[in-house]
DNA sequence: ATTGAAAAAACGAACGTTCGTTTTATATAT
DNA sequence: ATATATAAAACGAACGTTCGTTTTTTCAAT
């Protein structure tokens, strides 16, 4: 009788195949990254990756999805956190602090694809909405009971905290990677001064 | 007689090369983007191009030397500007101002690649350092004169214009380009707020 | 327990294409 | 006549992908 299908084996190779791809990219961008190295960094001989993968952009893609993840489990320490100005200096610090230089280095990769394949910018800018809404929702809670200023509209600050992580967050990517504390602490800082009432 | 060399020429078919060259990897990405497309850019053929660049990767280094002529203008505009204050923002109001979605998409692009070639990466930090440069020297400046804050020394906030003006000029390279202006007046109001004694 | 048909998974050679680059031929200007 | 700039053709290498084959795993029937 007929061997059974199963799923989490794929699931798992899945996921290999995924993270042997991200070393590839970060190492050599995703065009210059051949599938065969990709092959080869998941153990597994030239064609077995289309077992799982119908191309090498279907792969790209995947990787996509990876940051919506860590949105979504950032959505749910800002909900926890009541006070408003505490959760967005922390999360601040946190998105720079957990960045490692291999993390930077494939999200500029990402943003350089989203900027010209329109598939991939729909999913990033799916994906940023996302951020941009957990942010922002945690802004007006703050002005509304006055912890954080209403100067400037929930907008605007929520435009100005992803600058600043996202700023300082890609230094990370081409500076020697040991000072990412000090960078986040720069980050928190200067949030918690424009967010000031 | 031999046909003599003429320098205008040959600096003016390296500037056309260097422009088709950027037109194709806005669109393609330095990697996707093949030679062929670029001869056909320039007009030219593909002997003609290798007149003029030994390889690729020679065009492509080529390219980040652009960047270096924008710092050099800015440093002119910071030094004839007394009020360091108003001077820095109204620079990073122009970084971001000016920047159109091709030129937000080609960084990305250039910096992603500095990510992995200590080639681009030794030029891209040479050119960073130099913008750093003159805008601490300009945040000094404020500080000694009492324009700026001495709250944060002149190393942390220059990062910080820094990251802000990076991270809000980043964002033009995947929205729809219409909002420059409007980018450009949150980082200027930002810079400024932070810069405040 | 052992067997064997059958599906799943992996292999790896080979495909056509395109790559960056080099070589060869031609036209032009001196 | 000769040096040069360009065009055009050609190069080997490497690309993403395909596909026929082999190996591994499964489970009903023995």
């Amino acid at each position: 009788m007929p061997r059974t299908k199963d799923d989490k084996l794929e699931a798992r190779r899945k996921r290999e195949i995924l993270e042997a791809a991200a070393t590839c990219f970060v190492r050599d961008g995703f065009h210059a990254a051949s599938m065969r190295a990709i092959c080869a960094e998941a153990g597994l001989s030239a064609g077995a990756v289309y077992n799982y993968f119908p191309s090498k952009d279907a792969i790209i893609e995947g990787m996509a999805e990876w940051e919506r993840e860590d949105v979504a489990e950032l959505a749910v320490f800002m909900r926890g956190e009541k006070n408003a100005m505490k959760a967005l200096v922390e999360a601040a610090w946190a998105m720079v602090a957990e960045t490692t230089v291999d993390e930077a280095q494939l999200y500029v990769e990402l943003i350089a694809e989203a900027g010209r394949n329109p598939s991939m910018q729909a999913r990033f800018m799916s994906v940023d909405d996302e951020l941009r809404g957990v942010l922002k929702e945690t802004v007006e809670r703050g002005q509304a009971d006055g912890r954080i200023t209403k100067r400037q509209d929930a907008d605007t600050l929520t435009t100005l905290i992803m600058a600043i992580v996202e700023g300082i967050a890609g230094r990370i990517g081409y500076s020697d990677g040991t000072n990412a504390k000090e960078l986040a602490n720069i980050a928190a800082d200067a949030v918690s001064q424009l967010l000031q009432p």
